[in-house]
DNA sequence: TAAATCGTTCATTTTTATTTGAACGTTTTG
DNA sequence: CAAAACGTTCAAATAAAAATGAACGATTTA
C-alpha cells in the first residue's frame, strides 16, 4: 500500500519537474496516520538526511508539508498538508510566478530591440514580439484560472 | 534579437521538462521569416545533427513545427506553428494526457489494496485513496479546462 | 554508376541534476 | 558538563538526461 502511494508521488513530481525524493518525502507523510520526523524519513524511504533535510525544506517553503509539536519528544514532526488548493496554489506561487515575472522583463527588452530594427524583417520581429506578448498574458490568465478552479468546492 | 527570442524560449521549454535543444530549435524557427532546414539549424545553433534531428521529430510529434515544401531544393525546410491552441493542444495530447492516464491504472490498483487492507489503518487509507481520486478526476477537468481557455480567440 | 548529400539512429561522451555523508553549531540528556 | 542526538550545509560522488558524431540506408547529382 505504502509502496504505491509513494511511486504515485514520485511519478506525479517528476511531472512537474521535482526531485524524486521529494514526491517520495510528501507520499510518506501523505500515506502515514501520524506524523513523521526526519529520522523517520531517512529510515523508511533509505535516503540521507541530507536529502530528506533539503526535500523538507523544499515542501516546507511550498506550504505542502508542516511541522508539528508531539509531546516528550525531542525531534521535529511533520505532516503533509493535504488539500489540492494549497498545494497547487504554493506551487504556483514558489515555482510558476516567478518563472513567468522573469519573463516579462525579457519580454520588454525584446520590444524594445524590435523597435530599434531596421532591416526588412522589422515587421516580421514586431509581430513575433506582439504574439509573445499575447501568449505571456495568456499564460498569467491561465494560472489566475487555475488557481480559481483549484479553490473551487474545499478540499 | 533572435539571440533573445531563442533565449526566451529555452527558458519556457525548460520549464516544460523539455530539452534545451528543443528551445533553441522552436526559437529559431520563431523568430524565421523563412523555412529553415536542418542544415540552418546546425549551423546557425552549433548543435549536432543528432539533435536537431531528434528535436525536429519531437517538434513535428507535438505538431509544433511542419514541414514544407520549397522548390528546387533537395533539403527539407520546416516552419513552426505559432497558435497556442495548437501548441498547447499538442503538449497537452502527447505529453500530459498520457502521464494521467498512467495514473489512472496505479489508482485503480491502490483502490483495491485499500479495499483488501484489513488493520486499523484500513479507513485512514481508503480515504487517502478518496482524495487521490479526487485529485486525479480534477487534474483531468483541468486539462479541458486549459484546453478550452488557451482556445478561445484564435491566434 | 560512382560519389556526394541527406536525414536517422544509437552507442558513447558530456553535461546537468540529485544524492550522499562528513563536518558543524545547537540543544538535550544523563 | 561531557557525551549524545538533532537538523543543516555544502563539497564531493553518483545518477540521470541530453548532446555528439560515426555508421547507415536512401536519394540525388555529376
Amino acid at each position: 500500500m505504502e509502496l504505491g502511494v509513494i511511486d504515485l508521488f514520485v511519478a506525479a513530481v517528476r511531472l512537474l519537474g521535482l526531485p524524486k525524493s521529494i514526491g517520495e518525502i510528501y507520499g510518506l507523510l501523505f500515506i502515514s496516520p501520524e506524523p513523521v520526523s526526519l529520522h523517520d524519513i531517512t529510515g523508511r524511504l533509505s535516503i540521507s538526511k541530507g536529502s530528506a533535510s533539503q526535500g523538507l525544506r523544499f515542501l516546507r517553503n511550498l506550504g505542502a508539508v508542516s511541522q508539528t509539536y508531539v509531546p516528550g519528544d525531542r525531534r521535529d514532526y511533520y505532516v503533509c498538508q493535504a488539500e489540492l488548493k494549497k498545494l497547487a496554489g504554493g506551487f504556483i506561487k514558489e515555482e510558476l510566478r516567478p518563472n513567468l515575472e522573469g519573463g516579462t522583463a525579457r519580454l520588454n527588452a525584446l520590444a524594445d530591440l524590435a523597435k530599434s530594427e531596421g532591416g526588412d524583417q522589422a515587421k516580421f520581429y514586431q509581430e513575433r514580439v506582439r504574439r509573445l506578448r499575447n501568449w505571456h498574458a495568456r499564460a498569467s490568465k491561465l494560472m489566475r484560472l487555475m488557481q480559481a478552479f483549484l479553490g473551487e468546492s474545499a478540499n
